[in-house]
DNA sequence: TAACCCATGTAATCTGTTACATGATTCC
DNA sequence: GGAATCATGTAACAGATTACATGGGTTA
């Protein structure tokens, strides 16, 4: 349901096109809330509806048409009214750890190759995270502490889970002592 | 798409019906995946056409009858081939933090309210998955090492978004004291 | 007496995913 | 020559949420 808001936070400091758009959920704010581009383009067809969003032609050579959005007030008032509110709390939908709740079904070698697949990905994560930080030159703007604030949420979080892969190699080991020691 | 598998993975251990279950999901497993009874009952239907689950019918005197659900050999099978598959990322849709990366257009102390809101929520989670962290003693089963493991994830969690939230406070304080000091 | 627990579901709606579609340009 | 980038979308389907429905028993 904040698909919308996603869009309208993000249109908030530049008018954007709906490819531009997707492109941004696969960066910045893909942190914490992804989509596709389908969605995307859905989902400002709805907004302009509402008037919240307006957009104006862009024709271009050798490339596509593009049709660049902007915040109108109307959308600035739904977004406001948003923040305002409480935020519903994020469902939680890992199928990962649901192998890991279920493990004692499969065998401990395929729990840990998934497992390095995943903390690579992770320690992929957590190096962009880390440059993108470092890159945040003046952190004492509004924009940018709000910027730090998401990516040093992104990091923590990839680090907590780096730390929990390490725990779960050493319980595997652990286990896999006492059963080869019997 | 893998409601389905987090209920065969808590139908390997017990016979369950689907109330069981749901309390299940807001408890143990719903630490990983959750889902609502309205789901959980529709996907026990499915399940039972495909032959991966039975149930049979208990009458209970002064409450509804029960449908006590079992797993198949059809269902363990399922869950084997989906155990071998690599999972799905988890998609991150956190309200939140679109709220904390739209940041700039609220004001601080709304956004220390609403941190504070979701702190309470998560030590309170950090406490009942510590709670049933120590409750588990003997971590050399299998089944309890899973479910240590899968606990042990949710404590980290909790843990590195208590102190992110440190860090929006002293940043949040930080800029509060820039902008008086002028 | 109100709220909550037990126990099941259906229906309407909203969101999200996957597949399909087009077509020029640029980079390897 | 093939893949990726730019740029837009539609359609079918799957998955999830919200609202509605029922009704006895227990606890505060």
């Amino acid at each position: 349901m904040s698909l919308r808001h996603a869009i309208l936070v993000l249109l908030q400091d530049q008018e954007a096109s709906g490819y531009d758009l997707a492109r941004e959920f696969a960066n910045s704010i893909g942190l914490v809330w992804n989509a596709t581009h389908q969605q995307i383009y859905l989902e400002l067809g709805k907004l302009n509806e509402k008037d919240m969003v307006k957009f104006r032609h862009i024709p271009q050579d050798g490339k596509p048409d593009k049709k660049m959005y902007r915040i109108t007030e109307e959308g600035r008032d739904e977004l406001i009214r948003w923040l305002r509110k409480p935020a519903a709390p994020p469902r939680i939908r890992d199928a990962f750890m649901v192998k890991i709740a279920g493990g004692a079904l499969s065998d401990p070698s395929s729990i840990l190759r998934e497992l390095e697949d995943q903390a690579d990905l992770r320690r992929e994560r957590l190096n962009t995270f880390e440059d993108l930080a470092r890159k945040l030159d003046d952190r004492d703007s509004d924009k940018n502490m709000y910027t730090y604030l998401t990516l040093r949420r992104g990091i923590l979080d990839q680090q907590a889970w780096l730390n929990w892969a390490e725990e779960v190699r050493s319980e595997l080991r652990r286990r896999e002592d006492l059963t080869t020691s019997v």
